[in-house]
DNA sequence: TGAAATGTTGGGGCG
DNA sequence: ACGCCCCAACATTTC
């Protein structure tokens, strides 16, 4: 362990007097809108940031893609803190042990953080509670990066939401979530001395590793400020047609805001309200926007030209929301269902008879299926950290239906790689997609990787991108290069089996296949129940 | 936030 | 003119 308090002075400017209070950073790596970081300011005292990198060794420790962001945020958070006269310390995990050792060293009265309510963050979280309750010293822990209050959003008969809709209505009747702050502090209060040798910059032993090369550096710009230009540029070019576009892989037409999120660079009540303010600001100013007289029609158009741009910025604004809606769900649903990180909510699933294929699994995760649009997600994921949500309904319908490998491999090979990697999402939507969980797509829902690429990349556009030796081939092919005519098939230069695989299964087999296995589950879960003389009570409403 | 099978309809070719 | 068939287009049902 580094020796602590034999470091250099501080800027008089940034330095204050007294016992500093400690600021744990956990899922909210920026200075904007940060309950946390205000109220270790009110407290009047010296401030410590601190990151405690999570163990490798940790269940859940964050993947490759999670790391780099992290590395990143990281970095653009202790510069934005060394801009305001104070820096970010790391230290090495478990948590407690870390924090309540510096807090010895720095004479620390105290720690304040903001929650995080995944299972593993919850039982760290009390840990600390418990070591610095032993200790003496003061624990604050504030509200996390929820839009609306969890404990408030409950059925009628007291018991959580199983399904979104009347979840997200219930959310919505409630008030909406708080403005945010003003603009950070100019100046975060450091100690005299700050302690040595747990620079955040010079950390490179834990649980983050190194990584090679800055290849994904160009899709992504981690940190606030980074968040905060994507939003700007979302609200700007993407809301207004973001309802349409957002099915759209081989377009840039989400927000890719998520990874963003997922360490709150960004507080979620700012995109919120952000959102909300631009939805009202356009409606009525296109509505009275009159054309010049000299202005001919347009050709075909309607006579209110605007009229569609305003429905489009409503009705994308207001799916928009409902994307966060999700993400609130899913937090809602692993507070109360904890255990659905590795087992499915439906408990009859837990018999179901998952094929166990390390080949056809590495043959998914590496992008090499043979169906175009399944690989063409699974490489984009590999090159970038992330992939097209449309793209990843279709990659996880394609394992658990297609190949009937169990979620739970998906949500790990997800978990691995995504920049945007988050507990209650991945658990969400991997459940969703196998049919085990909350308002999940039933079994007999399957998507066919063909169709869906027709229909979402219809120009074959993303497939050319990602798996590039298809380039050659016809649009018409692009999605089923082994029906291409053996002519085309050599004019572009693909030779099916070769340099492209040929699909790991027949998707019309596959399907009845699955049909077949989801069929036994549901026999096996109730053995001797004809069709029940009234309907069922306990079904989702519409 | 499906897809496939099955059913229905209506136009047009044709004897 | 008429019935018949084919089939695309659309709607409904089933998985």
């Amino acid at each position: 362990m580094v020796a602590l308090g034999s470091g250099v002075r501080s800027p008089a400017t940034a330095a204050g007097g007294g016992s500093p209070v400690l600021l744990w950073f956990r899922r909210d790596l920026r200075l904007a809108d940060n309950p946390a970081l205000q109220s270790a300011l009110r407290a009047g005292r010296p401030v410590l940031p601190v990151f405690v990198c999570p163990s490798p060794e940790a269940e859940w420790a964050p993947g490759a893609g999670a790391r780099w962001w992290l590395r990143r945020s990281l970095a653009a958070l202790d510069a934005d803190l060394q801009a305001r006269g104070s820096r970010l310390l790391g230290l090495d995990g478990p948590a407690d042990s870390a924090l309540i050792k510096l807090a010895a060293s720095t004479q620390a009265t105290g720690i304040v953080w903001g929650d995080v309510r995944e299972p593993s963050a919850v039982a760290e979280a009390d840990l600390v509670r418990e070591a610095f309750r032993a200790a003496g010293l003061a624990v604050e822990e504030v509200d996390g990066d929820l839009l609306f209050p969890l404990e408030r959003v409950h059925t009628l008969a007291g018991g959580p939401f199983r399904v979104f809709t009347p979840f997200w209505r219930a959310c919505r009747a409630l008030p909406g979530p708080a403005l945010p702050e003003g603009p950070p502090p100019v100046v975060i209060p450091g100690p005299e001395v700050w302690p040595a040798g747990v620079r955040i910059g010079a950390w490179s032993a834990g649980g983050l590793g190194t990584d090679s090369g800055d290849r994904m550096a160009v899709y992504w710009e981690p940190g606030e400020k980074g968040a905060q230009a994507r939003l700007a540029a979302f609200l700007d070019d993407g809301l207004g047609i973001y309802a349409v576009e957002r099915e759209r892989p081989d377009r840039d037409g989400t927000s890719r805001l998520s990874p963003h999120l997922s360490v709150g660079e960004i507080s979620v009540r700012r995109v919120w309200h952000e959102v909300g303010v631009r939805m009202k600001s356009w409606s009525p100013a296109r509505k009275g926007t009159v054309l010049p007289s000299s202005t001919p029609p347009p050709p075909i158009a309607s006579p209110d030209a605007s009229a569609p741009a305003v429905a489009s910025m409503r009705d994308s604004a207001h799916v928009f929301l409902t994307e966060l809606g999700w993400r609130e769900f899913a937090r809602h649903l692993l507070v109360h269902f904890p255990h659905t990180v590795t087992r499915p909510l439906r408990p009859e699933f837990a018999a179901f008879p998952w094929e166990d294929d390390p080949e056809a699994l590495d043959a998914w995760r590496r992008g090499l299926t043979g169906y175009p649009f399944v690989d063409a997600g699974m490489r984009q994921l590999r090159a970038t950290g992330w992939m097209h949500n449309r793209v990843r309904m279709v990659i996880a319908s394609f394992l658990v239906k297609d190949l009937l490998l169990p979620w739970q491999a998906g949500s790990r090979v997800l978990w691995e790689g995504l920049v945007d990697a988050d507990m209650a999402g991945n658990t969400l939507g991997w459940q969703w997609a196998a049919g085990c969980g909350a308002d999940a797509a039933p079994y007999f829902r399957v998507f066919n990787p063909v169709l869906q690429g027709r229909k979402f990349d219809p120009d074959g556009i993303y497939v050319r991108r990602w798996v590039p030796e298809l380039g050659g081939l016809s649009t018409r092919h692009i999605h089923e290069p082994w029906r291409a005519p053996a002519e085309e098939l050599r004019m572009a230069g693909v030779i099916v089996g070769e340099s492209y695989p040929r699909p790991l299964v027949d998707h019309g087999v596959a399907r009845d296949r699955a049909l077949a296995a989801f069929r036994g589950l549901k026999a096996a879960a109730a053995p001797e129940a004809p069709t029940p003389a009234r309907p069922e009570p306990t079904r989702r409403p519409t």
